[in-house]
DNA sequence: CGCTATATGATACTTAGTATCAATTTTCAT
DNA sequence: ATGAAAATTGATACTAAGTATCATATAGCG
């Protein structure tokens, strides 16, 4: 029983479906994602495997992490001011919330979510390709910490 | 009867009420805004100042987005894959749909969204301080011309 | 008018990501 | 198992978006 649902298999077996090679370079990548529990820079993630026996170029990581993106393997989100971070996927079609003070990322769905989008796509002028959304919270651990 | 029905006193105002001075490069870059009808990139807004008569810096352009976002005048989203855009606020609070062909951003207040938004409020665990949400669309211009 | 806090702009830097392209590695067909 | 073709990698250099520094200029108050 561990968090992570998505097993570095899972994404192994995403990048296969999508018709690409499985590399020691993309192994080490999901692993290191699947090592992770909130959400992370590309930076962070280079810099780490930067370092690492028989490390993965900064290029790689950045050309891995959008494959995964549209792999839908993991998020790519925005916090408030608009820096992106990564978080790995772990439900269908999600909406995520990012603790602003500790980066912690939680993944939820809501039906009532769901069924406003789609009434929205009535409303909306133009045929909806996609939406984003995301809330900033300050998570229960950082409130306690941050009011003693 | 314009769509800028945030004009350049509303702004300009606003950087007032904000305790900050009037200059003539703030008072260019809020014209320059008041001209744009959909989303722009402060890359652009920049690149369309510096030719200008006595021509406004780059780094200049950049913190008076910044103040403006602040003073919520204009606002800061993103595309799909996190590219920054701006774009004119003219209703107080709002979401935007952004046509992902040509640019045009479009703001709406949506009660529906609004209630669903308390309620996720209730669910999520945390203190919510703000949330990010956008619709990607083809608007019905671009549509016509794509399929001729 | 003149002073002072604020704003500007040139420059350099940071962060996030992409392009290039030679060298390497995976995979598939044999 | 092998070897050729196609995909991948990584070094490097670039773009895009934005921030930091700091000397110079200017807004706006008294």
């Amino acid at each position: 029983m561990t968090t992570n649902s998505t097993s570095q298999l899972d994404a192994i077996a995403a990048l296969e479906d999508a018709g690409l090679r499985i590399t020691e370079q993309r192994r080490q990548i999901v692993a290191a994602i699947n090592r992770k529990n909130g959400g992370f820079t590309a930076e962070e993630l280079a810099t780490e495997l930067a370092n690492e026996f028989e490390g993965v170029g900064r290029a790689t990581v950045y050309r891995t992490l959008k494959l995964l993106v549209e792999a839908n393997v993991i998020c790519k989100l925005a916090l408030p001011d608009g820096t992106p971070m990564y978080s790995a996927s772990r439900v269908e079609h999600h909406h995520h919330s990012v603790c602003v003070s500790c980066g912690a990322v939680e993944e939820f769905r809501d039906a009532t979510v769901e069924r406003v989008l789609r009434s929205l796509a009535r409303e909306i002028d133009g045929e909806i390709i996609g939406h984003r959304m995301e809330f900033y919270i300050r998570c229960g651990a950082c409130r306690i910490a941050a009011t003693g």
